[in-house]
DNA sequence: TAACAACGTTTAAAAAAATCAACAACTCCC
DNA sequence: GGGAGTTGTTGATTTTTTTAAACGTTGTTA
């Protein structure tokens, strides 16, 4: 490999400050095991380990998960373990983040950037709001609780109107669809994994 | 590439339910991006995305990086999806699931078993009631919004009491309580990422 | 109908990762 | 001190992935 490659995959890791090297290196060693311990296991080589271990190449997913299949470990957990360094816990009501404005408005508890999990939302939907008449499908699973007011909402085929107290859980990808079908405004605490938007 | 190499490739997919392909081509579906036009914006070749979509390869992490930044997605997103066949999406005030009875009511919306990677809580603390004296502490993130009431909420060594309104967030591996100081119901909803109890 | 553009797929050559086998450094034990 | 065992690292070769450029299909337009 050229030091031209290695320093364009050193950015590249630096990117999202996700050094799987690092990372990996950190793993096999809490779990007390030697480069050719867990080669053994994973049914690779010991030099494939210590490569990845120091960023000298980039493992394909299949070897990748070889490896962590010897911890054992998925491929969730370790590209999970993320400390997002949190700063603020506490928020006002007026300090919730408007995401939008207008008609449907969502407001979003916790900080606009960041690499979250959870999405917590303080919706408002006027009478008549719609979230569109083409259906929003994205990944994750959401849910929430119906404060005030009614909402019609439609999951794939179904479809149903829920009022205060009523509440809602779905995968985010069968398509949905929120509408205000009553003359007074609807209010709903809704939460979304991962965050959308 | 042999075909003996073909079968094990999609038999160590089949081994976590994770297939790499079918995913990134659900996620760019989603997204209403082309395979050129992700390519184009990733900055590889759009013969990779079909092979990787194909699954006839298995990407470098380096390279699927590279990829899931021009949707943009983390990999640690990527890897955190699961689908869980869902059935009951609607949940009347009254079927709400409830966890603990007494003081502190925590009434979820969706079914008590199944896979999720979200849950959300209808909580009600009674005047006095509190989640314990030695503080909680378990994976995941959390936020919510306080509908009526007050909650003294402390997290890690920063405490504070809010009202209607007002909303917290943070990640659940600090230690935290919450507490209702005054001599009025305090009623929450909030979310959880893992599901948490 | 033909021309054109966009789409996903496929093939041969170039680039990168995995293996195999060696290497140096370290510990333990006699 | 020397030998046997372990550790992590490294070069040469093999295997796999990525690229670049083509192919066949589909839908649109003149």
């Amino acid at each position: 490999m050229s030091s031209i490659m290695e320093s364009a995959l050193a950015e590249t890791n630096a990117d999202t400050d996700f050094d799987v090297g690092a990372r990996l290196r950190s793993v096999r060693e809490a779990r007390g095991l030697s480069q050719r311990e867990l080669a053994r296991r994973a049914g690779v080589t010991n030099g494939t380990i210590s490569l990845i271990e120091q960023n000298k190449n980039s493992p394909s997913v299949a070897s990748l998960k070889k490896v962590l299949d010897g911890l054992p470990m998925t491929l969730a957990e370790f590209f999970a373990l993320e400390q997002p360094p949190q700063d603020q816990v506490f928020f006002r009501a007026e300090e919730l983040i408007e995401l939008t404005k207008g008609a449907v408005s969502f407001r979003q508890v916790g900080p606009r950037e960041g690499n979250h999990k959870l999405q917590v939302l303080h919706e408002r939907y006027a009478p008549g709001a719609d979230t569109g008449k083409s259906m929003l499908r994205h990944e994750g699973e959401e849910g929430g609780v119906i404060l005030r007011g009614h909402i019609e909402l439609t999951v794939g085929e179904r479809r149903q109107t829920l009022g205060p107290g009523d509440a809602y859980y779905f995968p985010s990808t069968l398509p949905h669809r929120f509408r205000n079908p009553g003359p007074e405004a609807c209010e709903i605490i809704s939460a979304c994994t991962p965050p959308y938007l």
